[in-house]
RNA sequence: GGAGUCGGCCGGGCGGCCGCGUCGGGCCCCACGAGGGCCCGUCGAGGAAAGUCCGGACUCCACAGGGCAGGGUGGUUGCCAACAGCAACCCGGGGUGACCCGCGGGACAGUGCCACAGAGAACAGACCGCCACCGGCGCGAGCCGGUGGUGAGGGUGAAACGGUGGUGUAAGAGACCACCAGCGUCCUGGGUGACCAGGACGGCUCGGUAAACCCCACCCGGAGCAAGGUCAAGAAGGUUCCGCCGGAGACGGCGGAGCUGCGCAGGUCGUCCGAGGGCUGCCCGCCCGAGACCUGCGGGUAGACCGCUGGAGCCCGUCGGCGACGGCGGGCCGAGAUGGAUGGUCGCCGCCCGCGGACCCGCGAGGGACCGUGGGCACAGGAUCCGGCUUACAGGCCGACUCCUCCG
RNA sequence: GGGGCUGUGGCGCAGCUGGUAGCGCAUCACACUGGCAGUGUGAGGGUCAGGGGUUCGAGUCCCCUCAGCUCCA
């Protein structure tokens, strides 16, 4: 798991970032933010049973996992995420939900433009 | 060389970079709470962790009481904490064999059911046939009808009331006889026992189904770690409906009403004659016991910690036992997470499969090794902990044994 | 961690105490119509979720497995 300060670790709070954060959903899963948060830069995470059995699940939480981790530093302050897995998710390679992941965290604005120091895949840039 | 049976075991390895959790130690910070940060060390999923089909430990229900109901088990003897598990043996069935399979008590305690077919289906049954007698027809063999005898023959069925041979008879039949099969009783011998072997006698033969009700023997109190306990906090509880605002919508925010849990107030019932509740359902018996219900008003907790991992534990040796297993001695510590760690990514090697080339051994079926290329590396992850069962699983290793074929 | 329910033609469902599986809609063919719709007549279509067992015989009884749904704490 993130090192425990900047897990997402209450369903209240899970609750909240989901009603009230911005989304932005792609093929392979989808991100809510919510800024102005007051527990420093923080993810949680949502996969649920339409993504495959328990070894599924986790491969796909493991993996979004360090990929969230590798861009925290990069959100602004005071930002909360939960990042859904969509079923589609279970099949997916690594680059492939990098690049998702990037391009919903663009679209939502916490996460500026093309960027370097990215080790994973080619990320395409659609901004939107 | 081929085919096969049984048992046991493994189930990717190494390295680079980045990263996480437990425990121990050190240093630092502080609103001092063993709170936070950094460094070092340590340990960090499975043979099934799975399905949740059984059995326990543990916790609470006062003790875990009696009967009925309900549920479970079902050859014997052992093993085990316990079990629906395991071992050995018995019986029945399958296989040439090594071996395998079996919910394997009781059908003279009772009740129910056995469709269709068939003459007849449970102390059965005369359709055809066979035989005798009577009547009619015919020269005759015989044919037709009636009465009676007959369960040996035909055909039906899953199943038709023993089998073979003979005596007997009008024809037949356990009607009678011999042998065999099976049943029952008794005796002898072996075995702890299930049971086995042998013998005598008996009536001559007796259907199946209890994974139908049921009977017998034995076992089972209920719930489950969200068990259960400690400590904080008093701000937002949950849900349905309505209104307003924002929004394309999904939805979000605010306010109100109803229900519910908790507190307060009032009323009724009750604390000698006991409200109400607990002991799974009912009855008995027992226990706790001062509150319970209704109405109105106000209007709340799955936050942290403990439980939480050292145990019927694992390994080695030795002794007893056919074995499951047990005794003794020595050694070892092997996850405790909580929106849930044990990973992400890259490289090398290994293994498997397909295709192409090509080598060695062998008469041969076949076996072994090499290069290139493409693809793949299963089933699956703790959530209180153990013992089993069942199911899933790429590929591989070891041991014992059986059958067939060939060579000597 | 505990319970419960369901699985049967393409779809939605019956099937009682075991006896050889049906109903409605849909499909196909034919007829009525110039054609469509509609109606009528007829036909086809089933590993009863899978496997094993009990029984003469299993959709039904027993055991195991696989899916899916649902309730409680």
């Amino acid at each position: 798991m993130l090192p425990r300060p900047h897990r997402v670790r209450r369903p209240d709070d899970f609750r909240r970032i989901l009603r009230r954060g911005r989304k932005a959903g792609r093929r392979l899963l989808s991100v809510h933010a919510l800024a102005g948060d007051d527990g420093g830069r923080r993810a949680g995470f949502v996969v649920g049973r339409s993504v495959g059995g328990s070894v599924e699940r986790h491969r796909v939480t493991r993996r979004l996992r360090h990929l969230v981790a590798a861009r925290l530093d990069a959100l602004p302050e005071g930002t909360a995420l939960v990042v859904r897995a969509h079923p589609a998710a279970a099949t997916a390679t690594s680059a492939a939900l990098a690049a998702d992941l990037d391009a919903a965290l663009r679209r939502l604005g916490v996460l500026p433009g093309p960027h370097a120091g990215e080790p994973v895949g080619p990320t395409v840039a659609r901004s939107g």
